[in-house]
DNA sequence: AGAAAACCGGACCCATGGTATGGAAACGAG
DNA sequence: CTCGTTTCCATACCATGGGTCCGGTTTTCT
């Protein structure tokens, strides 16, 4: 039972790493097998197809961004009771983690899905789709609290607001790869905050 | 000359939407064929290789783009003498045509691309970061007139800027893609303009 | 010890990108 | 009208990669 789980932990995070640098289709099975030192058998036995592979990348991708963002943003709450200043500062560690990395930002696996998206995927699409109301969500709720203790003074979208977070993100992050310069993405975070 | 370049073109316009709804890899050349009623043969005699046809892809999309935003803050320009105002209209003009869009932005070429680098097409990395420093030089020059007439309070980095305006369009394609929701770019255009 | 889990081996199928060759229409210039 | 170039078509073929099948073997847990 344990041995199985680190096999599959071990062809995911290949796959992982190999789907982000060079984008899904462009990723073999074989060079997995290779890398993971298993056969074909192996890997199938773990997955039944490609998109499962996907799709299981997927959901840990999704659970392990938002365990960072719970831990960030929870942290940063801790460190400044005002609710904009906690925000603030859980951007800025957010900035600094990013510029921190040893390259370019890898990149999102949601982008990834996004712009190879097959037909046969809904489940990958459904499953992005929600996690990015998620998002919006979890940033309007903060923006809620910000917002009552200081209304701001023209009226605006807090839901757009909200996605604002989550575009400078995907944007930065596209960008990042793009142009091939690291400091893209904490640059847009950074500019986010003012 | 002017049959070839006819079917050249229709080859490009099937592959570029079966390429922005699918993905590069997930668009066979089979159905490109099928579609623009050719056969293999003479697809390969317009194209060496699948390569060949992101290239020209590329080359053609980015001069679209181009001319576009040329004519947008061109006509914005015109519309008002000052640059800021001048801006913020060119901007506006831009939201308004992508929220009339039949549907969902069909996304850009280059983040389909970056998210899909495959190691071999190094001339389309090129490319890609070159057209991406052209979009900061462009809205850099914009911003540069635009502080130069309104000084701004506190120092920011001109280039992060600029590459915000780029980011934005990238981030807010990238989600409206994944959420299926329209309204997401042209909300995060018009954010952008606060 | 014995069942279940976690693989290996290898043969095989099919879709897709790509090559090679040998032509046949279509078209433009003289 | 003719001749050469351009623009394709037809067909056969190859290699790679995703995926299936199935029988066997080793590991692991109970």
């Amino acid at each position: 039972m344990r041995k199985g789980e680190k096999t599959r932990a071990k062809i995911m995070d290949i796959a992982e790493a190999a789907i982000l640098a060079k984008g899904f289709e462009a990723t073999s099975i074989e060079e997995i097998l290779v890398e993971a030192d298993i056969t074909k058998s192996g890997f199938f036995y773990h997955f039944p197809d490609k998109n499962a592979l996907a799709l299981a990348l997927l959901e840990r991708y999704i659970e392990r961004e938002e365990a960072l963002f719970d831990d960030l943003f929870g942290r940063a709450a801790e460190l400044h009771e005002d609710p904009l200043h906690g925000f603030l500062i859980g951007l800025k560690l957010f900035a600094e983690m990013m510029a921190d990395l040893p390259s370019v930002h890898p990149g999102c696996l949601m982008a990834v899905y996004c712009y190879n998206e097959r037909l046969y995927q809904n489940e990958i699409r459904r499953l992005s789709q929600e996690s990015a109301l998620a998002w919006r969500a979890r940033f309007r709720e903060t923006l809620d609290e910000i917002t009552a203790k200081y209304p701001p003074k023209d009226e605006v979208d807090l839901d757009a607001l909200a996605d604002m977070i989550a575009s400078t993100f995907e944007g930065g992050i596209a960008l990042s790869k793009i142009m091939r310069e690291q400091r893209v993405l904490p640059d847009q975070i950074m500019l986010l905050r003012s």
